[in-house]
DNA sequence: AATGAATGAGCCTTCATTCAT
DNA sequence: AATGAATGAAGGCTCATTCAT
């Protein structure tokens, strides 16, 4: 019984635990990419580690913490991805490439980690407590669209991108990525590279800014030489 | 056991039978919108539609048909409603104006039967077989992206649409509108109108025509003077 | 499911519902006394009746269901063969009667009932809820005593009775027919008849009129109109 | 595994290992108090001393071993408490003394032990074998009423106490003390000095010798020849 | 002496399903 | 057509116990 000790003190995670632990979660996220998460019981997580059920149950006082370990590694995870590399785009100066990276990188991550997204969008799906709100570990997910929606109302700001509701794109380009984990997830064989390419394509069209709206005035001192595409 | 013996022979369906039918799926439809697809139980359909639980056996071999009765009617009901409107836009005469007729009457449908929709969405993301697809009663839904897409290749020929993946832009525009479902879902105060037509705006940049492009040989007499909107 | 739904509607009970029921109640009965509260599982119950766990949660909705049943069942049996044999020593005529009565006919229900009543003894031991209250079905309990207090105080106003806290007389008398149950429990061979009359006649001792106390004046042999204290 | 091997042979007892023992027996008292038997688990107890829970196994086999040195320790507390107490009343001497001596010095006990008896009460009620029967530690007690009884006859003899059945009245002042203790344990504030005054002049009442009964022959105020049984 | 890890039996509950009436 | 009753598998969880280290 670890996980609800959790914060008492100081906590000893011993090698054993950890590598236990993070089997189990492991598993589960496998269990919920190939069964869907109605079928992902603890009894079959425990079936997959080979091990029996009251082990899962030692690791994780009930399923519930199972499932927030699950959303929680794998939030991490794509963070540890994606943050380094979106942020070497540097949004803040060139908002306008913010687009390309962030579908670029998206499907990127799906390449190597389909699985774990998969089980991800199957949890926010499948789990609601009792007043139908999500797990609160995916709040954050919620910010990371605000903060796409940031970037581009900056990008307009400096008449780099074009006259559009930068929330519903914020909202379209999440919806985008998705879909696309969706369609890779039913079919291995699609080329992320090719498809995230389109979307780039795509939703550059659609956020380019207006050829026929002058630019804002003073916006050419900040970054005078660059031209977008 | 009616339903299983569907199309093995003559098949006597009485008024009662079929109005009971329907009632059933009509419960079902309520009890996932409103408690979410786990918690849909054969019980709790019984109860909202103040029978026993026999009479759902009886009606339904199995819960799973049920489930496939759901699908089909909404299904059903999707096509009869946005049948006629999209056709209506004439999208053979005028493939230009697919992209809005398209989004316009999903957000309209949606209206007036998102507790329809809901359930369809909650069935899909709930229900697993045991090797993880879902019902195949959906796969009739892919077919409506191939459509969608044709309709767009169309556009492309005839110099209406730009040169874009049809493909990848049919796929966003479903997941355009089933993405706006779920924001819809979690928010009943949504706009629809406001935000579907944020989306055709959008659609509308990424599809014009290249302005520098010269129109493909041939297409001028098809269609000469067509000026959209 | 029938417990649950109690008292939503006209409750039609089938006979064999009720037999059923009945016959749940009563092997809980038997387990709790045979095999002690802590042993007494929905499955003993379902063992014991010769029937699928199911069926006890079929007839109760929930364990605690179950057992309130036996609470109940058991008070009401109780409350049937006391009341009527209590009630025929006319206690409010003849206070100084009450006594006797109650230990006799306690016993006497001990003699044909004494597995109810040890279950109900064992429930009430047994079984707290998370703040430490025992089943509020047992506050009916609680008022037994205190009526015998205010019979007793009673006769003490009319002078049949001596001076004594009459509190702590009335819930010896209840310690005491608990405790000729568990001894009667323990030994099936007891004879009650004749514990019980050497209850009575100590308790009539502890309780006579004190012969050196002049006796409220005006109390003749009946003094039906007699105001005390 | 020491507990099991008690009797067996030379058995080395650490200073350290008793302290031990003892602390585990002193938090089952606690947490038996607390929650109650059902929810005094072993890890309940474990984590109360700030061990691991195999710390328990090692000193104890089984969880019942544990519970046979809470019922010895208690028991023993209680001897070590009364006896000195009652003996002091010289209840050789002046056999009518003993009832007061009896009542008061385990009212005495409960003041300054509450917490152990409480825990013995409920394992008394809370623990059964397979069979149905209270753990064999407390047969013990059972002994405590016969020597009750005999002290009781020896007053009786001497002329001291009425005519009253021994054994009936020993297990009453056994089932008053008792009663009084879940009194008191169900509210702290009830005043155990004037409750059990109350119990002794009641008893006493009862046990009163027969003022009309000729004294048994020969009965002097001290009765050395005296031989009971 | 002590610990962490694992086990497995048992608990209560939910639920789709079956079946006689 | 419909019902009430019963079934049995599965689910999550608790807990005493075992054992290697």
């Amino acid at each position: 019984m670890r996980t609800r000790q959790r914060g008492r003190g100081a906590e000893r995670s011993t090698f054993t635990q950890v590598k236990r632990r993070d089997q189990l979660v492991d598993c589960m996220i496998d269990a919920i990419a190939e069964l869907g998460f109605a079928r992902a019981s603890v009894a079959e997580v425990a079936r997959r580690a080979g091990v029996s059920k009251g082990v899962v149950t030692y690791h994780f006082a009930a399923k519930e913490d199972l499932i927030g370990a699950v959303i929680a590694d794998v939030l991490a995870s794509m963070r540890e991805y994606l943050e380094p590399r979106i942020h070497a785009a540097d949004p803040m100066q060139f908002p306008e490439r913010f687009i390309a990276a962030y579908v670029t990188e998206w499907a990127g991550y799906y390449r190597t980690h389909a699985r774990e997204v998969l089980a991800l969008v199957r949890i926010y799906n499948g789990f609601r407590d009792e007043s139908g709100r999500p797990n609160p570990a995916f709040d954050v997910r919620a910010e990371d669209v605000a903060i796409a929606e940031r970037v581009l109302r900056l990008g307009q700001s400096r008449g780099r991108l074009g006259d559009f509701d930068a929330r519903v794109m914020a909202a379209l380009m999440k919806a985008a990525v998705d879909d696309l984990l969706t369609q890779f997830a039913d079919d291995r064989g699609l080329d992320l590279e090719a498809y995230a390419a389109e979307l780039v394509a795509l939703f550059e069209r659609a956020t380019r800014p207006d050829p026929d709206a002058s630019p804002p005035p003073g916006t050419g001192p900040v970054s005078p030489h660059l031209e977008d595409r």
